[in-house]
DNA sequence: CTTATCATCTTGTCATACAAGTTGATAAGA
DNA sequence: TCTTATCAACTTGTATGACAAGATGATAAG
């Protein structure tokens, strides 16, 4: 657990930094400092290759890692493009690791759902300060769509909806950090309980909780939202649950 | 912005899949489900080139991203070993692109700072609920570390101790997503501030406000901390800026 | 028993070759 | 002239062989 934003000490062994490696770091400058801009500009392969000395695999390896950081897009006969980046996509790239996290150690569910439960109060909070009168009405047309759902045939989808309120708050937030975390956090979250989930009976207290919040978010307050979150999110905490 | 949650609709074009994809998600089955545990265990390219049938490359190619999500350390001349996985694993694989983030657009840091001070108040109430005696008295240590520290020659000394006084907050949260979050935002924060910031005349009012933190973590009292933090954290957030 | 040497295994890198997909130009047809 | 089909030239995906460089353990010398 040393922090790594300390700067290194003089004794410390030195690291053999592979070709790869200052391949992908020279390319990442480029991504950056945005010579190379978001479009169909990256140099195919054989040009790195020649421009840099080095052989393919070298620059094979660093493509592979921009791919996998979500920086690039590469696609067999054609060249990578550059992707735009945004907060969803430094999220997306430890996705695979989280899945992990949460599967081999069980208690990092009971983790991740207290973070979550803590970071949707500081959400709706902020939420609550920025709302328009748009905003409302789209949270208001929300609550109706997912009562429209109540005796759907597909049980999911009244949960789509319920994700899909969390995530507008989310959006009103104005913090692209928030949405792509929100996003996120239920993505790994109904992982672990869309398919033993029922609901039976609770629908109509999730609606008038929704709406609860809502009502508040209209005022701009952030305590009477911040208290009603709490509420709504401690009583549907327990339907996520891996045994049981 | 579409989630990736949503199963996928049966009309979206098939997608190709490389083989070193097949050969990285066997391995990464393996890993998560324990047949590889943390240690020695990884077998060696060829023997993976010759089991799962596919030449070196794809093997490389694959070992390369569990090298690059951090499930696994890979050094010339020895086998590669399996890492111990944790909350940091994670966000390490994404600091890269954070960094891009925000360096590449400034209001970034912005809504970074925002979602900080949220984070850190959801992270004091928790651990004003689970703070022992022991906890409070390396916090008052860490206070009075940082009290020596005021006319170090090096500044940054003092930096330091600020960020060792809010990490060890977040150890004592319990949640090691927090911890893992807290050392990684502070990481990406300090990267464009640190070398700017001077803090002359402030240092014992941050002290005092730390005293006030740890005041009402000892009465485990979560809304005195909250707002002991926040006053904290708006009066001090004025001093994380990219230009001025 | 300690130490130095070395054979062997490992990963890092390169070169070449071919398969497979994409793209744009060219030629045939309407 | 415009549309369409064909194809040549790129591109990435993959395999193979080769050599360099570091790590490891056994062996031999002291």
């Amino acid at each position: 657990m040393s922090g790594f934003g300390r700067p290194q000490n003089p004794g410390t062994k030195i690291v053999r930094t592979r070709l790869s490696d200052q391949v992908l770091e020279r390319l990442q400058e480029r991504i950056a400092s945005g010579v190379l801009s978001p479009g169909e500009q990256m140099p195919s392969e054989r040009e790195l290759m020649e421009e840099f000395g080095v052989g393919r695999p070298a620059v094979r390896e660093a493509m592979q890692r921009l791919h996998d950081a979500g920086l690039i897009s590469v696609s067999q006969g054609g060249r990578a493009r550059v992707n735009e980046i945004a907060a969803d996509t430094a999220l997306r790239s430890m996705d695979a690791v989280a899945r992990m996290l949460i599967s081999g150690f069980p208690n990092y569910l009971d983790h991740l759902k207290e973070a979550r439960i803590r970071f949707e109060l500081g959400m709706v909070e902020t939420a609550a300060e920025r709302a328009t009168a748009d905003d409302i009405a789209v949270l208001r047309d929300n609550i109706e769509m997912q009562r429209s759902k109540i005796s759907s045939p597909d049980a999911q989808e009244f949960i789509y909806c319920d994700m899909d309120f969390h995530r507008q708050i989310a959006e009103i937030s104005g913090n692209p950090i928030y949405a792509a975390l929100s996003e996120a956090i239920l993505t790994w979250l109904s992982a672990y309980h869309v398919h033993l989930l029922r609901w039976t009976g609770n629908e109509t207290t999730t609606l008038d909780e929704h709406s609860a919040i809502v009502d508040a978010l209209e005022v701009g307050s952030s305590e009477t939202a911040r208290d009603a979150m709490k509420v709504h999110l401690e009583r549907s905490s327990d339907l996520y649950r891996l045994t049981e």
